[in-house]
DNA sequence: TCCCATTTGTCAAGGACATAGACAAATTGC
DNA sequence: GCAATTTGTCTATGTCCTTGACAAATGGGA
């Protein structure tokens, strides 16, 4: 015997999966109404309906009233059937969060990050999820999935992190493999830029767009493509690491290499710089510079305006290649409305189909949220998901 | 009623599905060994075949000979049972050709694009297929599928196409839908360079590689996008324009919007002005100055010099922003060795991680080769594909 | 209050598809 | 010629789904 014999047959499993999605779009519903939306037959739907109640992944919550005709027991999903845990990790905060399996936020926490990183962030995730365990009223052994965003680039295959500059020591380990043996969980560690994308992809901007850019912009720079309507990571996991883009200054100066060219030109240090040089004297750092914007200093005025300058060509660079319809930014520069206003400015003079843009709608919370969303995903196509037999 | 019954069964449509993979996989197959591959039994193979054999998709080929044991009957893919046709649409040229379920080429031919444009295209296109159905050993309403590469930006959901400069005519009709209802036949419209990506992934330098880009350099310039697997095509059926790359001169320059500050820096006008900028005399085509080149004239040096330089950066860019593998050159400048070794000399300057290089396999048989592809994929998936019931 | 139309959900019968195991047929090797 | 091996069919059995009948529950009207 080649397989082993599947334990639920492919019939049941599609005609289970058809119901669950019926109860997910619809929220409360009866076994009739379910056979009328799916086309299945009364009895079928009982039979799927009785085993998915008995394995607790839907609860009786009601009943029908007012029409004519015998009362309807109405359906839910019992979203505390499945818990998973989301972790932001930052250079200076960490921001960790369980969500059910509607995607609710049933424990949230935020602390500061461990400057020794390595191992010891290892232990602050095991500390912060028994803690946010006890907090929703379960046990960490309940939870059954952890994904975790990060700086750097990540390898596709392994989940190493090759690059991280921000984090001390966590290009060290293979974090996914250690963080998941230490918790007996699957781990996925994601680029938190790709993260954030997939947040706005989730519950925010980019919920009707298949077509996107999450721009990053603050000390780093960063991008997450949503492309079809699923994430793009490349063939090295480095897709959107726009630090590289050969814009805002030569790409054959070899200084260009440690930081990236783009980067160079318009992190936080860089605007910084650029202030003093246009004679800026009261801004040591960003949220000065743009105080002093709306304090109606030129310096500030034109370093806000240099900056804008060259993201609008990153971003008609961006268009021509991906052609995406809309550019959402983030970041402590790139949530800074006077940026992107100005930005929204240069745009249409430097690219002919300009696409649309917004600010996160999270603000810092993008990453934790796309966390919880890839987080409902996969629980949703481990538990109720239809694979075909691969030949 | 809502939804009708299935006619045949998910449960049989599945099996059928894995027999005929297996032996797409396998080429020629006995039933107890695609028994084996599959895990279904015996029995079940046996009936699915007998079905298959009855619609004309399969057919018996020979026996097993000199194993100990009974003989076993084996089985191929009839791949003459499906027939598709692959157009080229160039502005000079239009290649043709018909080809079946194997992906074989079943007849093929070539002619110069009609100058008037618009419906007269339609009508070469029309004589052109009824020509090769006959040369193919049948007729026109026996083949299944069209699949039309052009120049210029498709929109997605309605295939019309948007920007097509070298074609006259061709943006005033709504091509797939007159060229279907002429032939009843279902025609797809696709980008002539997403063709060309796509004729790579099936049969050339993107065989193995889920992540590369297939950048066209000739008369005008363009790219195609092979993210994930899949062809990548943007919110507007814009992506890969990179005629419209801020590189190559300043992005503001309004000039820049008509034809697109990349293709008037790189395109075959740049390079011919440019030769002559650096004193060059004797070449009034491309090919002229290639051969001047070749000829040790060092005006064209410095001619080509530059191009590949403005690319290299143009590919960092796209490197950045898409992490390809590789990056597989075409067209008329971008097929010439000369140039590609330029450009491969000056990646590693430019970008940290420079993809690979390599010249399209197909030359000016890339965007054929792709509507083929695209067209036995097609095949696959309408004659033999499992659809999951939409909720 | 009673009856009818309507709706819900279960029961029972039947069909399609799958598996397992027995078995006949065909072939090689000794 | 006989054993071993392999192919492919036949038979029995089980699961899942559908259909149609029917009991139970409810609102509205006479």
């Amino acid at each position: 015997m080649i397989s082993s014999v599947a334990q639920t047959p492919i019939a049941r499993k599609i005609s289970t999966n058809a119901v669950i999605r019926t109860v997910f779009a619809n929220g409360s519903i009866s076994r009739a109404d379910i056979a009328k939306l799916t086309g299945l037959s009364k009895q079928t739907i009982s039979d799927v309906v009785r085993d998915l109640e008995d394995d607790g992944w839907l609860k009786p919550v009601g009943q029908t009233d007012g029409r004519p005709g015998r009362n309807a027991i109405t359906y839910e999903i019992n979203a505390r059937a499945g818990l998973a845990v989301s972790i932001d990790l930052g250079s200076t905060k960490i921001a960790a969060a369980i969500c059910d399996l509607l995607g609710n936020v049933v424990a949230e926490t935020k602390v500061s990050t461990d400057p020794r990183g390595g191992m010891h962030l290892v232990n602050q995730f095991s500390d912060l999820i028994v803690e946010l365990a006890f907090a929703a009223g379960t046990t960490a052994d309940k939870l059954r999935l952890v994904v975790l965003g990060s700086p750097g680039v990540l390898d596709p295959a392994t989940g190493h992190i090759n690059v991280a500059p921000s984090i001390p020591g966590i290009d060290a380990i293979n974090l996914r493999q250690v963080f998941s043996d230490r918790m007996a969980i699957p781990v996925i560690v994601e680029n938190d830029v790709n993260l954030a994308a997939q947040g706005e992809r989730w519950r925010g901007h980019g919920i009707e767009t298949s077509n996107f850019a999450f721009v990053a912009l603050g000390t780093g720079v960063g991008m997450g493509i949503i492309a079809n309507g699923t994430l793009l990571r490349g063939a090295r996991g480095a897709a959107g690491e726009i630090a590289y883009l050969p814009i805002g200054g030569d790409a054959f100066d070899p200084g260009g290499f440690t930081l990236g060219t783009f980067e160079s030109a318009v992190g936080s240090a860089a605007m910084l710089r650029r202030y003093v040089g246009f004679g800026g004297r009261n801004a040591s750092t960003v949220a000065d510079l743009f105080a002093a914007f709306n304090a109606g200093e030129t310096s500030a005025a034109a370093a806000i305006e240099e900056t804008a300058r060259l993201v609008a060509v990153a971003i008609a660079a961006i268009g021509a290649a991906l052609d995406p319809e809309l550019v959402i930014t983030g970041g402590s520069i790139g949530a800074r409305p006077e940026l992107v206003n100005a930005i929204r400015g240069f745009l249409p003079r430097c690219t002919p189909y300009p696409p649309r843009i917004e600010i996160s709608r999270f603000g810092n919370r993008a990453a934790l949220m796309g966390g919880m969303g890839i987080a409902v995903e996969r629980m949703h196509d481990d538990l109720f998901g239809v694979k075909l037999r691969e030949v």
